[in-house]
DNA sequence: TTGTAGGCGTTATCAT
DNA sequence: ATGATAACGCCTACAA
């Protein structure tokens, strides 16, 4: 059986409580007795009980806030779909989720609603803008005590303890690598990413790039266009780049707005000739590759995104366990047609 | 805050003792009692608490048997590691891990090996051959309160509670379905198989064979070996099928063997013109990835088959909590150079 | 600075 | 058939 505080207590001729204060770090005990419960503590392996310290942690009441720009993003229910899984599964520990989502990129708005959450939480999960007054703002939460988890999209030079996400380079270069492939390594590209304003988005070319260059000389990258994560603007845009590239053979689709890239390379009547590859699968995706239009889609696990993320803030509040890794990297998943579900 | 047995007994005014021995069906109630308590504790919504019960559980001292058929398999180094961190999580919960493996495939040295182990375990994941002799002595098992859960490979008609593994007739689809992509749906393909003996093998095969004549009546079987999940064999029988099909474009390797299949390629001089797309993913795979020799290969996530088991096993004894599905199915990864890590 | 005691929810044992 | 009580490991408020 695994060792006990009351054991860590026999061993060294002193009570429980004091050996928690030293664990604990809760001060206001003398050096040498501290010195000498943390050797003992070391030398018979102690390893705090789980059990015991949720069911102690339960009067607390935490709660746990979400905040996700996820409005109008279909890639996000399944994100929300394994939070609410660990939801349930904490539930019985007394710990409660305050989920709020938004829609949009705008900081204000984004500071605004941490500000609304902050009295009613006691952790926050983060799908965080990139910008220095949302870092500053997690550097006041943590200062109050809120520990902040980044999911999704991590933010730089912040105090964020960890980041649940996937690693969007690789994604990038995963599509290049499946396309070269499939095309034998011989194609004309056209790239429909969402913003710019994204970093992921950007990575995820950055990658697809990389692999091109190294790895496939003959893909050659004839286009890139936006879709603002639109089907109306992706089927604008998507249409006008097939006007102007008569050769394209392949498409990559960097984030949303597969739909409108989708529904233009149909009504060319390209579907024949364009291989196209797209990221994330939405049951619209889903669809298409139902469908034969999209070869292949690189995922990132966005379930359990959500989940793993949750989970940890859980394990931190009830716990005390901090998150050993800072980066908890998702695989990127390649789905087919037959591979799909 | 979650119900509790203390609210149920309050709101029933009777005690917490007669409670737990309803919901636990230890009988000695009288019936109206019994029928109060239970309609009370759904009309409140009462879920047990798993931290609760956890420490009560402690001190029952479980332990879990795993037996496997992994001697020599590079495979299972994987589903091994997933136990071990699973058995870290639940070592200070009290309960430990009985971990058996053997070699080749012999009915009567499982069931030695099970009969060795049953007076030690209170739960057995077994990796069980799939005969009725191994059935029968799961129904034995199950009789004597120790129930079992299958992992990697399933028996038919037999009292398992539930089992942990991949689908291994979509595994061959998926490998096909990728073939195709990459063939541009025309190759002449030969199968390595492991051993008809195992139906992993034959159900991947199926599943390769079935989406080959529905959706690509162009990429042609040419012949099946055995590789017996031995290189020297796998090499031999290789070899001599690549001398008598000069014009194989494609080996699809459904089990282990892996590296044998590949250095007769090699030995060929057919690395260029023969794609290879294979199963599972051990170190020498990773390698032959690498070098090009492999493009793709098809994995089941034994990770998360053996922590996912051994999960199982643990909150059945500990938390009293049976696997709702009876099946639980790993998914089947594509992984390519890009992917793999 | 240290010790004591009670409680978190569940289960087991002993008494009634 | 039912109730009372102690125990699992941890945490905390209060007492010393």
């Amino acid at each position: 059986m695994a060792v006990t505080i009351k054991q860590i207590a026999q061993a060294c001729n002193i009570s429980r409580g004091t050996v928690d204060r030293v664990l604990n770090n809760r001060g206001k005990v003398k050096p040498e007795t501290e010195q000498l419960i943390r050797e003992t503590a070391n030398r018979l392996g102690y390893v705090p009980n789980p059990a015991g310290r949720a069911l102690a942690a339960q009067k607390k009441n935490y709660v746990i806030g979400i905040l996700l720009i996820s409005e109008g993003i279909r890639f996000y229910d399944e994100v929300i779909a394994g939070i609410r899984r660990a939801e349930q599964e904490i539930h019985s520990y007394g710990v409660g989720i305050l989920l709020k989502t938004m829609r949009g990129y705008q900081i204000e708005k984004q500071l605004a609603l941490i500000d609304e959450m902050k009295s009613q939480i006691h952790f926050l999960i983060l799908n965080p803008m990139n910008d220095q007054r949302i870092a500053d703002k997690i550097a006041e939460l943590t200062e109050e005590g809120i520990e902040v988890l980044t999911i999704n999209t991590d933010i730089e030079d912040s105090k964020r303890i960890s980041h649940v996400g996937c690693d969007y380079v690789k994604s990038g270069e995963t599509a290049a690598g499946l396309l070269g492939l499939v095309t034998r390594g011989k194609a004309k590209v056209g790239i429909a990413t969402g913003t710019p304003m994204l970093s992921g988005h950007n990575q995820r070319i950055t990658g697809f790039h990389t692999i091109c260059k190294e790895k496939y000389p003959m893909i050659e990258i004839l286009d890139i266009i936006e879709t603002n994560d639109d089907d109306t603007c992706a089927y604008e845009n998507t249409r006008k780049m097939l006007e102007k590239h008569k050769d394209i053979s392949a498409i990559y689709i960097v984030a949303a707005g597969t739909v409108g890239v989708c529904k233009a390379v149909e009504q060319a009547g390209l579907v024949d000739q364009i291989t196209i590859v797209s990221s994330d699968l939405i049951p619209e995706t889903r669809d298409l590759i139902q469908r034969g239009i999209i070869k292949a889609t690189i995922c990132q696990q966005p379930f359990t995104q959500g989940y793993k993320a949750v989970n940890m803030a859980f394990k931190r509040l009830v716990s005390n366990i901090t998150p050993t890794k800072e980066l908890n990297i998702t695989k990127n998943e390649i789905k087919i047609l037959e591979n799909m579900n």
